[in-house]
DNA sequence: ACAACATCGATGACAGATCAACTATTCCGC
DNA sequence: GCGGAATAGTTGATCTGTCATCGATGTTGT
């Protein structure tokens, strides 16, 4: 037997319309955001994360569990946006390794000042053009692959038991 | 009035769940291309645009256009590429501006490798988990998005007539 | 035929992301 | 409490993406 389970024409058409909406869609944000403000939409999602957590301060890696990013990347990031006056650290009582991060006046007057447009690009781009039952869908759908990388990522990912190469591919 | 219509919970609920998906999603994907073959995730997209092209053979401007990416980005992923012998340019009778890409033996090696263990994985964290109902209605609503990003940018977008800075936020 | 303009692709400078250490601190078992 | 493991965050090297620009060719209008 071949084994390999191609995806049909409808399959791929999903695929690839989901990952093209996705390029387009980040990419048009983007460029948004940086056009009408003085952030990128890095800069952007981070304080937006801050702004969630009560008190506007967070730990770095709470930070980059909300935002899905690699502590270092997450690090980096902070600190540019600190040169630039967008945040500053904090030092953490009661865990002397770590440290929060908090937005600045002018971080905050950033983020207040491009948030609305950025929700009504949202809007106007990517919910409105949807029904509710399609936007439903997106959901319990993104929920569940979500929870299927979850469990993989507790298992320990079997593969299947494929060939794993060490390769460094530079 | 204020004027801006926030996304309510479910809204953002939506909104959140599909970037977190895509996030991880991509970034699985591509750790994954990465373990199992000596491509990166960005040449393994190359090579599949490239071979859905009769002949394995393609202008720049098209692979720029079939994956969506700058051709900028391309014009460097290529040269890249064609340095780690995967990739081969041929001269372009008849415009003698372009080049047409084709993959190399070893290119095609590769993809034939890695496609495979690929295909495998976008069906087990994507397309299993779902319902047909749920793959249907992302169908349509990604190819909604992208008509109106198509439409916006025939019009010349219109964002409402608001704010716009021209600031090189470097 | 020719000027004006558009398109193809390459290039170099720079911003951003990734990766692999590394330091400092805290947690845990015994 | 002590030693080893885990966690928080940083850093520097390297790779990738973006932007502006350029040279070369093609296309169009007159």
């Amino acid at each position: 037997m071949n084994g390999v389970r191609w995806l049909d024409e409808h399959e791929q058409r999903t695929w690839r319309a989901l990952q093209f909406m996705q390029l387009r869609l980040a990419g048009r944000l983007a460029a948004d955001v940086a056009a009408t403000s003085e952030l990128s939409y890095a800069d952007y999602l981070v304080l937006v994360a801050l702004s969630d957590h009560p008190d506007g301060r967070a730990r770095l890696f709470e930070l980059s569990e909300s935002l899905g990013w690699e502590k270092s990347r997450l690090s980096h990031q902070v600190t540019r946006m600190t040169g630039r006056g967008l945040l500053r650290k904090e030092r953490c009582d009661g865990d002397r390794r770590g440290a929060f991060v908090v937005a600045t006046e002018t971080g905050r007057e950033a983020i207040e000042e491009a948030a609305p447009h950025h929700v009504a690009m949202v809007r106007r781009l990517f919910i409105d053009p949807l029904t509710p039952a399609e936007l439903d869908a997106i959901t319990s759908a993104a929920e569940k692959v979500l929870a299927v990388l979850d469990t993989e990522a507790a298992d320990g990912h079997h593969d299947g038991g494929r060939l794993r190469k060490e390769h460094p591919n530079r």
